[in-house]
DNA sequence: CAGTGAGCGAGCTTCCGCTTGACTT
């Protein structure tokens, strides 16, 4: 016999919030979103006014009856999701699923999880806002339109299972178009020119930089030339106090851009552990674009600035999210009690929330107060001068405790550190001048992170949906995550010494890149297909210029259908178009010449299973023509740079590579890469070795290094039953038998003292489970 | 730090945003 139902989006909440309330009150969630459009069909009857068909997915099934029992058992049901849009809908969605009543349903939303403000909120209550979750029901409906009309043009024109939408379609072109830039930069050279001094007292070093680089080696020689005879002096000492002030708290994504550049962590890695944080309690909640702090978070914060560093240390600052219509729903990313220092965890998750814990102190904090101090060292007979410039801290302020990092990986320029001490107009003694020819940088390739900055700059995408886009466009293989070797490029130093101008050539790699996206050709022909025909919707602008209309929906100045409408009668023709061309040749295919054997044309074009080398075209009517030859492409090879010779060389595998043991060995190109295939065993072709080049002496060595890391994976075997085996796997030993795979419990300290029994014993227990297993495991490929 | 190892004619595939789950053999 409950009284009161209140309903939240997320479990943590509602146990919280339970706590506050007391025993008239049962909080329960929600788990986000009851009700969508249906998974496999488009779902939405354009004829009737776009209406959605909305569903409860099978996974939400029971729980939506639970909710109906306690809802219907209640006096009064109280719908407290968030207050914005897809909070608002959320409720709608429960208001009409569960069948509630106007009379005892009440809408409230409360900004920060406290006694206070829960109480607060129920003695304010309000009604549904239909017309944010007219809103809602827009965007909805809008990004189904875009996603399921856009990609089954893709499996058609390009490749099967492809997708495209709203977010991921940006997300790709912005790596797309990053590569081309870089592809298309010319570096421009100059020479940095540093100098050493000696101060009067005969020791002391003092380094400057010349004000301005110079263009060329003939200009460097002129330049050090002219510096053999001249006399320096210092001709200007100035001092200026400079403030730093401390980065506002965290959101989503600037705490997985801080992740990733202090911790190393990726996307995903830092929203599970941030999750696990959160369901302990630790932190807020995790996915906010806000930088709001709740007026308790304020005052812990101020108390415990007070406490370790003192009242000099402490400043009020308010943030606010710059996002227009402040959806404030959710606060700031911040420890849930700052004064918690100490936590248990993993040391990740400490890790992570001693960033958190100390970017919210700082925020708190006063600004960082430095001098910097410029010397200008003027050369006689000319106005040119070198310039040292010099920090030193005079109060620490907020970096006492946490300094926000920067993404730039390009050279690093030289700290500012302290200066010597000098006078003005004192002369200085030349130790010697080096100038370093430098080049401009390109532009840096994404990371995960610096893409997630960049989609939120542009509005596009939520905080709970970076780390799923990202994995999206990587599963799709429109984009990869890797490494890219540099390239070695020579440079050229000139330096001045005892009256001697020196010149010495010097190499350095460049270009050298780790761990970021790169665009696949599949990436790259999607991407331009979408933007020759879809200009509109890949236009970065485009979901800021709807979310305009939405807001509009969202004031009551607009219906949702009308807005989806204006949408749909602009899309839709396209798309009947674009799908209406009749092309002959696939979008991305490239004619690379002819094939001199057969006098057959070759191209190349993303097929059924990615980029392919074809040569001759199909007959589909006569039967007797010779069919087209198809070679997949080498990892590192690209449709838009390979070359006839290149392609031609494909069809040589696979290729026989020689004999051992009496048996062949035949080189090919398989699924997972190269490999080499002997009396029925394949064993993969290591990177710095080539399938078309390997020799038979290679080959062997390679067949006996996996025939002896196969015999270390073996703990045991069983004369008497051939089948069964204990070896040693990724997670563990295991055991194997009949091709299934099982766990050896923990309690076995040592899996080789195992009998047949014993494995035959835990087969058997394992059993039941397995088969469980496996029912959820096809449900979920399915 | 294992396992896998083709094809280019069906079938099925796909969007974005809210939320955790049951578990790695």
């Amino acid at each position: 016999m409950q009284k009161n139902l209140v309903i939240v989006e997320s479990p943590a909440k509602a146990k919280t919030i339970e706590k506050f309330l007391g025993k008239d009150y049962k909080v329960m969630s929600s788990y986000g979103h009851i009700r969508d459009l249906k998974t496999k069909e488009f779902s939405i009857d354009i004829q009737h006014d776009y209406a959605p068909q909305y569903v409860i997915p099978a996974d939400k099934k029971k729980l939506v009856s639970e909710l109906k029992s306690e809802a219907k058992s209640a006096e009064q049901v109280w719908l407290a999701s968030d207050e914005d849009r897809e909070g608002e809908a959320i409720s709608w969605h429960l208001y009409e699923v569960l069948g509630l009543k106007p009379e005892n349903t009440k809408r409230i939303v409360f900004h920060e999880i406290t006694k206070n403000a829960i109480l607060h909120a129920i003695e304010t209550p309000r009604d549904i806002d239909i017309n944010l979750v007219n809103a809602q029901q827009a965007r909805r409906v809008l990004d189904r339109i875009v996603g399921f009309e856009l990609s089954p043009i893709l499996w058609r024109k390009v490749k099967p299972a492809l997708s495209a939408g709203r977010v991921q379609s940006v997300a790709v072109r912005l790596i797309v178009e990053r590569e081309r830039e870089i592809h298309d930069f010319v570096s421009e050279a100059a020479f940095r020119v540093i100098a050493n001094f000696i101060l009067p007292d005969g020791t002391t070093v003092l380094k400057a930089e010349l004000n301005r680089r110079l263009k060329d080696k003939r200009e460097v020689e002129a330049f050090l030339e002219s510096c053999k005879n001249a006399t320096f002096t210092i001709d200007d000492i100035t001092t200026k106090p400079v403030k730093k002030s401390p980065a506002p708290p965290f959101t989503t994504s600037t705490l997985q851009q801080e992740a990733a550049r202090k911790l190393g962590y990726s996307v995903s890695q830092t929203m599970m552990i941030a999750q696990r944080l959160y369901e302990s309690g630790l932190i807020t909640y995790m996915r906010t674009d806000s930088v709001n702090l709740s007026d308790l978070a304020l005052g812990t914060a101020k108390e415990a600035i007070l406490e370790t560093y003192g009242e000099k240390y402490y400043k009020f600052r308010h943030y606010h999210t710059k996002s227009k219509g402040a959806q404030e729903a959710h606060e700031a990313i911040r420890p849930t009690y700052i004064s918690h220092v100490e936590m248990g965890g993993t040391p990740q998750e400490k890790r992570l929330y001693e960033l958190i814990r100390k970017r919210t102190i700082a925020c708190q904090m006063a600004d960082a107060e430095l001098e910097r101090t410029t010397i200008s060292v003027g050369i006689s007979g000319q106005t040119e001068r070198f310039v040292a410039v010099g920090e030193v801290i005079s109060f620490e302020g907020f970096l006492q405790v946490y300094m926000e990092s920067n993404d730039d990986d390009g050279e690093k320029e030289q700290e500012n550190g302290l200066l010597p001490p000098v006078k003005l107009h004192e002369t200085l003694s030349l130790k010697d001048i080096v100038a370093t020819e430098r080049f401009t940088q390109r532009p840096p390739r994404y990371t995960e992170a610096s893409l997630v900055r960049r989609l939120e700059e542009l509005g596009i995408g939520r905080p709970s949906t970076y780390a799923p886009t990202i994995q999206t466009i990587q599963n799709r293989e429109y984009v990869v995550k890797g490494d890219k070797e540099g390239t070695e490029r020579a440079y050229t130093v000139v330096s001045l010494s005892n009256g001697k101008i020196r010149e010495t050539e010097k190499t350095e790699m460049v270009g050298a890149d780790r761990n970021k996206l790169m665009p696949t050709d599949i990436g790259t022909v999607v991407n331009d297909f979408l933007m020759e025909y879809f200009p509109d919707v890949l236009d970065y602008n485009f979901t800021a210029s709807v979310e305009k209309e939405f807001d509009l929906v969202a004031e009551g100045e607009l219906l949702w259908t009308k807005a989806i409408d204006k949408f749909y009668k602009i899309f839709h023709p396209i798309v009947e178009a674009t799908a209406a061309v009749k092309t002959e040749h696939k979008v991305g295919e490239r004619e690379l010449g002819i094939d001199p054997k057969s006098g057959n044309p070759v191209f190349v074009k993303i097929g059924r299973y990615g980029p392919v080398v074809q040569i001759g075209v199909a007959h589909a009517e006569d039967k007797e023509a010779p069919k087209p030859q198809f070679a997949s492409l080498m990892k590192g090879q690209s449709i838009d740079t390979i070359t006839l010779e290149e392609a031609l060389k494909l069809f040589d595998l696979p290729r026989t590579v020689g004999e051992y043991e009496g048996k062949v060995m035949v080189a090919a190109v398989g699924r997972f890469g190269p490999f080499i295939r002997h009396d029925g065993k394949f064993v993969s072709i290591p990177k710095d070795l080539n399938p078309l080049t390997i020799t038979a002496e290679e080959a062997i060595d390679l067949i006996k290094g996996k025939r002896e890391k196969d015999e270390q994976r073996f703990i045991k075997k069983f004369e008497e039953e051939p089948e069964m085996e204990i070896l040693k796997g990724r997670f563990g030993p295991y055991i194997s038998y009949k091709k299934a795979n099982y766990r050896i419990p923990k309690t076995v300290a040592d899996p080789a003292v195992l009998t047949l029994d014993d494995c035959k014993k835990i087969i058997a227990e394992a059993g039941e489970k397995t088969t469980a297993k496996k029912k959820t495991a096809r449900k979920k490929q399915a």
